[in-house]
RNA sequence: GCCGCCUUAGCUCAGUUGGUUAGAGCGCUGGUUUGUGGAACCAGAGGUCCUCCGUUCAAGCCGGAGAGGCGGUACCA
C-alpha cells in the first residue's frame, strides 16, 4: 500500500478497469435488453408482478447466508454509511424480496408472486462468462408451501429459456431436493457437519469431474492437474459406492429416475420424504406439460448450500461454445433456484414459505456473444461533410432526415472522402448521403446503399474499376431524400 | 485462498552468445484521388520491453522480489 501511494499511478497505467467488471458495447447491451424483455415477458405471461428493490441493503438484512462461511468477509461488496451501519452491494435478488416481504407483513397479500430483473454484485475471483457485476432476472412465489409451486417455477423457467430460442437438448433444467440428499448423507452415517457439506460439495461436482473425480473427493482427496490436492470427505469404499449409485440415478426420463431412486434411497424418512417431494413435482411437471428434454430429476444436484430447503433447481446450457479464438468454453449454470423457506423467517420470525427462479442473464449474453449469436445492428445514415467550409449543409441534411424519423449524423471532421466512407463502413451504416458541390448545382442528393455496395464490390477487381463503378449508388432530387433513404434503411431491416 | 503458466505497440507476435536508435503483420489516422468503403502504394501516430531491486562497462534478454493476466482448483448465496 505505502509503496504504491508514494508512486502514483499516471497515463494508461490510470485507465485500468476493475476486473469481472465488465465494459458493455452496443451489442451486448441490445443481447442483453433483449434477454431481459424475453425473460420478463414469460414471467408476466405466469402472472408475476414487477418489483425493484435498490442495490445496497443493511448487510445483516444479507444475513447469515453469506457467500463462504469459511471467509465471511469475502462474497460481498461492502461499505460502511455514514452512521456507521454495514451497507453491502446485493448478491441475489431472492434476499432484498425476503426483506420486502418481512417488512410489508400482513400487508402484502399472499401469495405474492413478483418478478424483477437488475445487477448483483459478488467479490469472487471472475473468469469467462461470470463476472462480479451481473444481472439476473428472477421470479419467486411467496406465501405458497404446496410443490406445484416449485413446479411451477420450473416449467416457466424451461419456457422462458425456450422463448429465447433454445431448443430441445440446447439446455436441461436439473431438479433435486435437499431432503432426498439429507437422507443419502443419513444413511451413509455422515452425523458432522463438516462430513456432510464435503460430501454435498463432492456430488454437486459429478457433471465435471465425472464419477472417478466424485469418487475421488468422498474418499481420501483428488489432484487436480496442476497438482493441487483437495482434500476429500473421507468415506469408506463402500459408502462412496452408495453415494456413487445414488448421485448417478438419473435416467432419459423422470419416471425412470424415480424408480431408480426407490431403489438407490433406502428406508431413511429424509430420503422418503425427499422422493415424495419429487415425485409430487414429476407430477405437476406433467400437467404443466414440462417436456422431459427440458427438465430431468438429477440426484447430483446440490446448489445453495445455505438457505435452501427442499427442491432446488439448476439450468444448463448444454450447447458447446467455441470462442473466435477456436477455444472451447463451458458455460454451464445458466440460472437455477429453489424453495427457501426459512428465509423470511430471520426478519418476521414468522415463517413464510417461498420458492423461486432465476435466470443469469450476463453469463446467457456472453454465451451468445461468443456463439456469435449477437444482433447484427445497422448504425446511423452518414450525412458526409464534403463542403468543409459551410458544414451547415450537412448539419441540416442529417436534421431532415432525424425529422423524417431516419437515424442519421452529419460527419464530425474535415477529413477528405474516404475517410468519411471508412467511418460510415464502420459503423455499419446502411447508407450514406452525398452532397458536394455537383449535387448541389444539380439541387440532388446522391445515396450509397453500403450493403449493396459491399456486395457488388467483391466481383470488381482493380481499384479504378471500383471507383468508376460506383456501386449501390443513386442520385435523386433533393426533394426527395428522406424517402430514398428511408427505402433503403427499411430494405435492411 | 491454493497450484501452474504467462507479461515487448490497440491486437497477434519476432527480437541471436547480454552490445549502439526495440521491429513486423494486422488495426488506427491521413495522403496518393479538393468526390467513393475493398485492393495497391506512401506517410504518420502509437512503447515505462509489467514494476522495483540486484549482477554487469553494458540488461527486453541473467538473478531476486513484487504486481498483473490466463488456466486449473476451491468457493459460487
Amino acid at each position: 500500500m505505502s509503496t504504491k501511494d508514494a508512486q502514483p499511478l499516471t497515463g494508461k497505467d490510470l485507465a485500468r478497469k476493475p476486473r469481472g467488471f465488465p465494459d458493455k458495447r452496443e451489442a451486448l447491451i441490445h443481447a442483453q435488453a433483449r434477454l431481459v424483455e424475453t425473460v420478463t415477458g414469460v414471467y408476466r405471461q405466469w402472472g408475476f408482478e414487477a418489483l425493484e428493490t435498490s442495490a445496497f441493503e443493511y448487510a445483516d438484512a444479507l444475513g447469515k447466508f453469506l457467500p463462504d462461511s469459511d471467509r465471511p468477509n469475502a462474497g460481498v461488496f461492502a461499505l460502511q454509511d455514514d452512521d456507521e451501519q454495514w451497507m453491502a452491494l446485493r448478491y441475489d435478488l431472492t434476499a432484498p424480496l425476503a426483506r420486502f416481504v418481512a417488512e410489508q407483513g400482513q400487508g402484502l397479500g399472499r401469495p405474492f408472486r413478483r418478478y424483477a430483473a437488475g445487477p448483483v454484485w459478488r467479490n469472487e475471483k471472475p473468469g469467462p462468462g461470470r463476472f462480479r457485476e451481473f444481472w439476473q432476472c428472477d421470479a419467486d412465489t411467496v406465501g405458497a408451501p404446496g410443490l406445484h409451486a416449485d413446479a411451477e417455477m420450473i416449467a416457466m423457467g424451461a419456457e422462458a429459456l425456450r422463448a429465447l430460442g433454445m431448443k430441445p437438448g440446447e439446455f436441461v433444467i436439473r431438479v433435486n431436493t435437499r431432503r432426498l440428499l439429507n437422507g443419502v448423507l443419513d444413511g451413509v452415517g455422515a452425523t458432522s457437519a463438516d462430513t456432510r457439506l464435503a460430501i454435498l460439495r463432492a456430488l454437486d461436482k459429478l457433471d465435471r469431474l465425472g464419477p472417478s473425480g466424485v469418487a475421488d473427493l468422498l474418499g481420501a482427496g483428488r489432484k487436480d492437474e496442476s497438482g493441487d490436492f483437495t482434500k476429500g470427505a473421507g468415506l469408506g469404499a463402500e459408502e462412496v459406492k452408495r453415494v456413487l449409485a445414488f448421485a448417478e440415478a438419473g435416467a432419459d426420463t423422470r419416471a425412470m429416475t424415480l424408480a431408480n431412486l426407490a431403489k438407490a434411497t433406502g428406508s431413511t424418512e429424509e430420503g422418503k420424504a425427499g422422493l415424495g417431494e419429487l415425485e409430487a413435482i414429476a407430477l405437476a411437471l406433467e400437467a404443466l406439460g414440462a417436456p422431459e428434454d427440458d427438465v430431468k430429476i438429477d440426484p447430483s444436484v446440490v446448489r445453495g448450500l445455505e438457505y435452501y430447503t427442499g427442491p432446488v433447481f439448476e439450468a444448463e446450457l448444454l450447447r458447446e461454445v467455441t470462442g473466435e479464438d477456436g477455444k472451447k468454453y463451458r458455460i454451464g449454470s445458466i440460472g437455477g433456484g429453489g424453495r427457501y423457506d426459512d428465509l423470511v423467517a430471520r426478519f418476521a420470525g414468522e415463517t413464510v414459505p417461498a420458492t423461486g427462479f432465476s435466470i443469469g442473464i450476463s453469463r446467457l449474453a456472453a454465451a451468445l456473444a461468443i456463439l456469435g449469436e449477437g444482433e447484427k445492428l445497422d448504425g446511423p445514415v452518414v450525412v458526409l461533410n464534403l463542403e468543409k467550409d459551410n458544414p451547415g449543409i450537412a448539419l441540416g441534411l442529417a436534421a431532415e432526415l432525424r425529422k423524417g424519423g431516419i437515424r442519421a449524423e452529419a460527419y464530425m471532421g474535415a477529413s477528405g472522402m474516404r475517410p468519411q466512407m471508412k467511418y460510415a463502413d464502420r459503423r455499419s451504416s446502411p447508407a450514406v448521403v452525398i452532397v458536394g458541390t455537383d449535387e448541389i448545382e444539380k439541387g440532388t442528393v446522391t445515396i450509397k446503399d453500403l450493403e449493396i455496395g459491399a456486395q457488388k464490390a467483391k466481383a470488381i477487381s482493380s481499384n479504378e474499376e471500383y471507383r468508376e463503378a460506383r456501386p449501390g449508388q443513386i442520385e435523386v432530387p433533393r426533394a426527395q431524400m428522406v424517402e430514398a433513404v428511408r427505402r433503403i434503411v427499411e430494405a435492411h431491416a
